[in-house]
DNA sequence: TATTATTTACCTGTTTTTTCGATATGGAGG
DNA sequence: CCTCCATATCGAAAAAACAGGTAAATAATA
């Protein structure tokens, strides 16, 4: 049986590409790295790195052996922190409205329940690729991911309403002013592809990078834009702000995003106790 | 760091019951396999077992730990053998129209690039529940798992055709000699659903335990019934059966079965580049 | 109730494995 | 050709794992 030392210290060889520098990594000898990672190749009968001149360079092998080696590692430590005081600890990857605005309220009803959580804001890709890396526990995002070692489960609905100071009045969507997130965001996208027929050529008059400032813009009578009801909640409660056209709002689905190689954590399973999928 | 074989002796003692019996599945002395718990006990600052008097009880945190020990131990096999002469052995589980139609056709068409592979025919839930022992490295199935540890993805269809002898003429459907599965058969229970506006309250002349029963039952000219395509190819090209009503055929989508805790192993991944899903 | 059998946990000496420091080997660069 | 740097190897030392024996605790039995 191999053992989990010796999947770390080729681990570390990959990282550091040198024994020398593994064997710090791990706190080991030099001596004792190369050892264990000739151990490793001989119990598998086969080369994991190529040694072309003084260099170890990953082969095919050693390629195909990595994924897995960093899925036990991962495990084995998620097991551990099961009982460890650590093991309360939850990295959740949030996409910016998810982040911003949806999880601080569930956090808040829940205070307490919930394990100490650690919630990092990112659009949808870095956080897939920090899930790819382990670097997360669980991602909640409104886009898609779509590598194969991630799983996407349906989490929760965002509604997407067009809001415009009350000044606006019922005039065609077309020809009010449309502030809009940056062309790449995920949320313009949305919006774009659901009201396509009602907007197609609009030109935004202005574009901003985040919800809020939008929201803002919004709210100073710059125009009308589509956002997220969570987004727009209190302005919408204190009559600071109108729906326009609810016909038009949008439902996009949240996702959940884990690991397919890796078990809900303890924190990840409490979390998900508390903020249990609706849809 | 926790090892593997501390899991291992955690898992043969959950089993056996008593660390002798214990030692003695993983082939080591009664003192060490005790040591070994200990000390996995000690690591993780908790205990596994209850003493209740000279017997060892799974308590709560054993029974948390459990599914990731056998997780990790299962990937860690894997993993050696991934490159050991073993790494081509395949173990499929696959439903009976499956098994006994689909899959040989497939396997005889990629003769020779396919792993030496191991094909065994159960229902579904049976197929499931050895998936989740991981008995078996891949499941193809007609029907549904729930089982939030199995994750079932399309993988090709299945076209059921309602077939009779040639002698029967284009009477209406509810009014035929109908034979089928018995009740609690995947494919009966697909039937009745589809068709069930068409064929409410017909009662079957005649039921039968095999797909391959029916078949030579309404080549012999007893009934009709309704078949996957699959099972009756060969009798439709000899025209030794016809297909009534082809606008009642019925499609299933069929679907992988994985483990979520077990990326897939060598050879799941070549036997899936050789038959990949098609829809 | 006394006795026997069984099982866990611990102790001790021994064996095996792992690790270390030093050194041999071998390509890369001046 | 010689020096630099990294890997691989070797013997010694350290650590861990091991087997066998044994005490304590409990269940079963007389």
């Amino acid at each position: 049986m191999l053992s989990l030392r010796q999947l770390q210290v080729f681990l570390a060889v990959i990282e550091t590409g040198s024994t020398i520098r593994a064997a710090e990594a791990v706190s080991l000898s030099q001596s004792a790295a190369s050892n264990a990672l000739s151990e490793l190749e001989s119990r598998l009968g086969e080369r994991l790195f190529d040694r072309v001149g003084k260099r170890l360079v990953l082969n095919a092998s050693g390629r195909a052996l990595q994924p897995r080696a960093r899925a036990l590692l991962v495990q084995a430590r998620d097991a551990e922190a099961l009982f460890r005081d650590g093991g309360n600890q939850l990295k959740v990857g949030a996409s910016t409205t998810i982040g911003n605005y949806l999880l601080p309220r569930l956090l808040g009803e829940a205070r307490g329940e919930l394990p100490c959580e650690r919630v990092e804001i990112a659009n949808t890709d870095d956080i897939a690729e920090r899930m790819l890396r382990f670097e997360l526990d669980l991602g909640l995002i409104e886009g898609r991911a779509l590598h194969p070692d991630l799983v996407m489960t349906p989490w929760r609905q965002d509604e997407m309403v067009i809001v415009a100071a009350p000044s606006f009045k019922g005039q065609s969507l077309a020809h009010l002013p449309w502030i809009m997130r940056e062309p790449g965001s995920g949320t313009r996208s949305v919006v774009e592809q659901e009201l396509f027929g009602t907007l197609e050529g609009v030109q935004p008059i202005l574009e901003l990078g985040s919800s809020e400032a939008i929201h803002n813009a919004v709210r100073a009578g710059l125009g009308v834009s589509c956002l997220s009801r969570h987004v727009v909640q209190q302005s919408l409660q204190s009559g600071e702000l109108q729906v326009l056209a609810p016909e038009h709002s949008i439902r996009r689905q949240l996702y959940l995003l884990r690991h397919r190689q890796r078990p809900d954590t303890a924190a990840v399973a409490r979390f998900l106790a508390c903020c249990p999928p609706e849809s």
